[in-house]
DNA sequence: CCTGCCTAAGAAAGCGTTTTCTCAGGTCGC
DNA sequence: GCGACCTGAGAAAACGCTTTCTTAGGCAGG
């Protein structure tokens, strides 16, 4: 006959009485704590495994003043990047003995604030991917939320480890290529405007602009994903660009659909990059040229990160940078002569 | 000055002091409980807003008997399916004020087992995807895992309901859209083995060959990602088949660009269809035909399932069966005169 | 043989809340 | 004007665990 405790559920009581110990030796015996008498030990863990007893994770988290879990905070999780991170943090973690609890803000960056701090509170550690929130806010909330480890945002608050993707230099390595390739008019295929990662995006390709006067670099407003590309490619075409630069792999396979809808041919008639290299990108077709971003490790790195802010670990790479790669397919190709602009 | 409490944290206690009355009347003021004076509310309001008080969610937890908080275990975070029903639970969970933690079990049966429960302790339920594990293994488990909701598996155990894909009637549907599009040479490449869903599939295949003697249906060895499909064109061209039935929409993302590769033309040569209608599948070159499961729906669904389950509401809809929805695009054609196998 | 130390287990405090219990003070009715 | 009822707030218990504190008992040394 299995008594219960008030809540329903076998209680670390319960096993004490079981064995004929006080609730503290079963405690002790669960933990490994070895100043108890073998044979009281194995009484214990006997009466424990009869109960299919297990410690309430609650109760013990409110004792050790942690939880074993981790959150994350992401803009969306319809977005592979942000999968990507998402399995890789939460693989590392795993490794650790840590679980990680979600957060998706929808895009809403005043939620995002909100979000973060109960999340926070939940757990007992927090990565933080919020790029719409302002530089403002971000330095005022990111204090309150150690340990916080960053991706793709920096922040004056000390022990906030930032991981951030150089998409600047990205971007340029794409237009350098599109550049050999022979084209020489360019169109940037912008994210949400007020997004972090594209304003990276867009300094780098001032410097472009600056290094290669001669190339022409039109400024075309977009968004992140799918629709935005496909429903791109009139501004597109009437840009009179050859070598098109999408925000990210998303864009550029919903600009490519779209171009193949009107018979275009990439990389024949125009050529097309993307960014971020999802695992799609490979078997698009064509194959798409892309700067790929080991997204999974920025993920992995992240919770190493975090894990040493957590166990107060001198971390000694408080942050790190990454190089995106320039991963060349079949999207792009040589320039053909250049092309009159659709409109005028 | 600031008072924190022993674990550096500010407490109801703090603000019970800074207020000057008992941490029972803080707590009665935060949770809106209107048996106290108003000018003591406002005077504890004022004095937690000031401390910036956030209740402990831990305490909260262990006092109320609930964490606000629900689990997911899936078999593979990579994998768009599970990503949707994530985000599709995760959405309605956040509108209902839970939160969700992340289980991934990476495809290991036996910690699917393990997981589920560590995974359910800390929640106040589970949605389980559990495709590897056994049927003995889940009847055993189902009734400690409850509030339980389970995706694409069944189980006798009382109050728990399923949330079934039929995937059987969705691959017969395919089947019947190729052979009305005069293809008598079909091939199915299958997912993982031991999978459940793999299995409906396969009961349906039956199916369909007992409706349809005259159309001869080939099964291949596969998997459940691009890998397995893009590998798999030497099989496929083996078969002699000319309508290829993908186990999902990866797969035969990875099939279309093997097939790609070897020159062949989609659908001119051969026929391609997936399973899921994942986002990409409208963006592929050509877009892919698939049966169009509502995934993220179905993730939505589960939760409004465990949230009956957790309100002990009386569920008229324990569980219910998705019917896949034809999805005719471009990757599926009608078949060319009847090509003789590769080899002999 | 008694004192002092050490071991091992129980008692109790603490983690941060919520909620029941209790009680002081006020109000109403007779 | 006094007792019964009600209101509102503090005291304390409860949630389930860990860990410190305490103490009983065994053992060794003087």
């Amino acid at each position: 006959m299995v008594r219960r405790s008030a809540t329903g559920r076998i209680g670390i009581a319960d096993v004490a009485v079981k064995a004929g110990v006080s609730h503290a030796t079963v405690s002790r015996v669960m933990n490994g704590n070895f100043t108890v008498d073998p044979d009281i030990a194995s009484r214990v863990r006997a009466a424990a495994a009869e109960l299919k007893y297990q410690p309430n994770p609650v109760g013990r988290s409110l004792a050790l003043g942690k939880t074993d879990t981790i959150g994350i905070v992401v803009p969306d999780l319809a977005n592979p990047t942000f999968q990507a991170i998402l399995r890789g943090l939460s693989r590392a973690a795993a490794q650790d003995g840590y679980r990680v609890l979600i957060a998706d803000s929808f895009e809403v960056s005043s939620e995002e604030t909100i979000l973060a701090g109960e999340a926070r509170r939940r757990c007992d550690g927090l990565v933080l991917c919020a790029p719409r929130m302002s530089d403002a806010e971000l330095e005022e909330i990111a204090p309150s939320l150690r340990p916080l480890v960053l991706i793709n945002r920096t922040t004056a608050a000390a022990d906030v480890p930032s991981l951030v993707v150089d998409y600047g230099q990205g971007v340029q390595d794409l237009a350098e290529h599109l550049v050999d390739l022979g084209h020489t008019r360019l169109a940037f295929l912008a994210g949400p405007p007020r997004s972090a990662s594209n304003g990276m995006r867009l300094q780098g390709l001032e410097a472009f602009k600056a290094a290669h006067p001669h190339v022409d670099v039109r400024m075309l407003e977009g968004g992140s994903d799918f629709d935005t590309g496909h429903e791109a490619v009139d501004a597109v075409l009437e840009s009179g660009a050859t070598g098109i630069l999408a925000f990210n792999d998303l864009v550029a396979m919903g600009l490519m659909s779209g171009l193949h809808e009107r018979g275009l041919d990439v990389p024949g008639d125009i050529s097309v990059t993307g960014f971020d290299d999802i695992p799609f990108a490979r078997y698009t077709t064509p194959a798409l040229t892309t700067a790929a971003v080991p997204i999974t490790e920025l993920g992995e790195q992240a919770w190493h990160q975090l894990r040493a802010l957590i166990r107060k670990e001198d971390n000694d790479a408080p942050g790190s940078r990454y190089q995106p790669r320039l991963q060349v397919r079949a999207s792009s190709g040589p320039a053909k002569a250049p092309r009159s602009t659709v409109h005028g």
